[in-house]
DNA sequence: CGCAACCGTCCACTCTCCTG
DNA sequence: CAGGAGAGTGGACGGTTGCG
C-alpha cells in the first residue's frame, strides 16, 4: 500500500469514527489540537479558558472514543504519540473543512459576506491593516472582519485554536510555525531611538558638553518595553553600549505607554518605526533616530491552504502594498555619540 | 533530603440544553 | 415540566522536578 493510499485508509477509519464513535465531537478535537500545540494541559486550559480537569477529561473522552492513545502523558507536559501525531492532522483538516463550510454558509446566508479572522500586534492591526483594507477590492462591501489585537504568543494560540484565520507577528518573536501553517513576509520594521521632539541630537559628538543638565539626564532615562525575546537581549545590550551611563525609568508592556512616557519628556526609548505611527502619521512630539540594530520582521501566518484563497492572498498582497507605500518616517542619522559608542 | 511548585487524574457536584 | 446527557468546576490527591 502506498503512502496515499494509506493516508486514504487513515482518513476512512478516522473519519468512520467521527461518524459512528458518538464520544468524537468538534469541541473535543478543537481541544485535542490546542493541547498538543500547547503541550501542557494548564496553558492549554488557559487559552481556551476551561478548568483544566475538563480538558483531562476531554481528552480521555476522545482516546477512549477512537481508540488509541493520543498523549504518552510525561512528567509536566503530554506528548503526542505516532498515532496522536496522525490524528492531530486529521483532526486540523476536519476543522478547517468544518472553518470552510461555516464561512461558506455564513456566505450564503448573508449575501455573500465572508468573516475574515485577524491577530496581531497592534502595531501592525493599527498602521497596516486600515490602508490594506481601504485598497483591498470589495473590503468594504462584501467582507466582515474580526480583528483580535494580542501578544504574538497568543496570536499563536489563536491560531493553532482555529479562532482566527491569519497571524500577523514579528517572526523574531515566535518559534516556526508548525506543519500546516505557512510564513509569509510583510515588511522589514527598523527599531529607532525615540526622544522627546525638543531633544536634538543630530550631529551631536559629545552630550555631555552639547545638552543643558536637564536634557542629559533626560537622555540617561529609558523606557525599556519587555520584549521577552532574543529582540530583547539586543536592545539591553544596545543601550548598554550607546548609553552606558543610563539607567531604566520604567519597564512597560505596550509600545503605546513607552512612547507617551517619552512623549511626556520624561525618558527615551526603542522601539519599531511601526509602533510610533498613528493614523498614518508619526506620533507627535517625538524625534526617531537610527539604531542599527536589527529590524523586526513582520509577517503573516496563515494555514497552509488558505494560501490559495483569493481573498487571503488579495489582503496579504494588500498588507505588502501598505507596507510598501509608508510614506518614509522622518528617521535621523544615528547620533555620532552613539554610532561612536556602538 | 525536604520543600515548594507544577502537573494530571479522579470524584462529586452544578449547570445548561435537549427531548419526550 | 421532568429527566437525562454532556460539559464544566472545585477540591483532593499523587507524581515529578527544581532548588536550597
Amino acid at each position: 500500500m502506498d503512502d496515499r493510499n494509506e493516508a486514504d485508509t487513515d482518513d476512512a477509519a478516522f473519519g468512520q469514527s467521527m461518524i459512528s464513535g458518538g464520544g468524537v465531537t468538534l469541541r473535543r478535537l478543537q481541544i485535542f489540537i490546542v493541547v498538543a500545540y500547547c503541550e501542557t494541559l494548564t496553558r492549554a486550559a488557559k487559552q481556551l479558558g476551561l478548568a483544566q480537569p475538563s480538558l483531562s477529561q476531554q481528552i480521555s473522552a476522545l482516546e477512549q472514543a477512537l481508540g488509541m492513545q493520543l498523549f504518552d502523558r510525561r512528567s509536566n507536559r503530554m506528548e503526542l504519540t505516532g498515532e496522536g501525531h496522525k490524528a492531530l492532522a486529521l483532526a486540523e483538516r476536519v476543522l478547517n473543512s468544518m472553518q470552510a463550510l461555516e464561512d461558506g454558509v455564513r456566505a450564503i446566508g448573508s449575501g455573500a459576506r465572508q468573516t475574515i479572522r485577524v491577530a496581531g500586534l497592534s502595531s501592525v492591526l493599527r498602521v497596516l491593516l486600515p490602508p490594506a483594507l481601504e485598497a483591498m477590492p470589495g473590503a468594504t462591501t462584501g467582507l466582515d472582519f474580526d480583528i483580535h489585537e494580542s501578544a504574538p504568543a497568543d496570536v499563536l494560540d489563536l491560531l493553532y485554536g482555529r479562532h482566527v484565520s491569519l497571524g500577523l507577528v514579528a517572526s523574531e518573536s515566535i518559534e516556526a510555525p508548525p506543519a500546516g501553517f505557512q510564513m509569509v513576509p510583510i515588511m522589514t520594521d527598523p527599531l529607532v531611538l525615540a526622544v522627546p521632539g525638543h531633544l536634538d541630537l543630530a550631529g551631536m559628538r559629545d552630550p555631555a558638553e552639547d545638552l543643558c543638565a536637564d536634557d542629559l539626564a533626560l537622555l540617561h532615562r529609558t523606557v525599556q518595553f519587555v520584549f521577552g525575546t532574543r529582540t530583547g537581549d539586543g536592545v539591553r545590550e544596545w543601550y548598554g553600549r550607546a548609553l552606558p551611563r543610563s539607567r531604566m525609568l520604567a519597564q512597560v508592556r505596550s509600545y503605546e505607554s513607552a512612547l507617551a512616557l517619552v512623549q511626556q519628556g520624561l525618558g527615551i526609548c526603542v522601539v519599531p518605526v511601526l509602533a510610533t505611527r498613528l493614523g498614518g502619521r508619526v506620533a507627535e512630539n517625538l524625534r526617531l533616530y537610527r539604531t542599527g540594530l536589527e529590524p523586526r520582521h513582520i509577517v503573516a501566518i496563515l494555514p497552509s491552504q488558505y494560501l490559495h484563497n483569493p481573498t487571503y492572498s488579495a489582503l496579504i498582497e494588500a498588507l505588502q502594498r501598505a507596507a510598501g507605500r509608508l510614506s518614509g518616517a522622518p528617521l535621523h542619522d544615528c547620533p555620532p555619540f552613539i554610532g561612536a559608542a556602538l
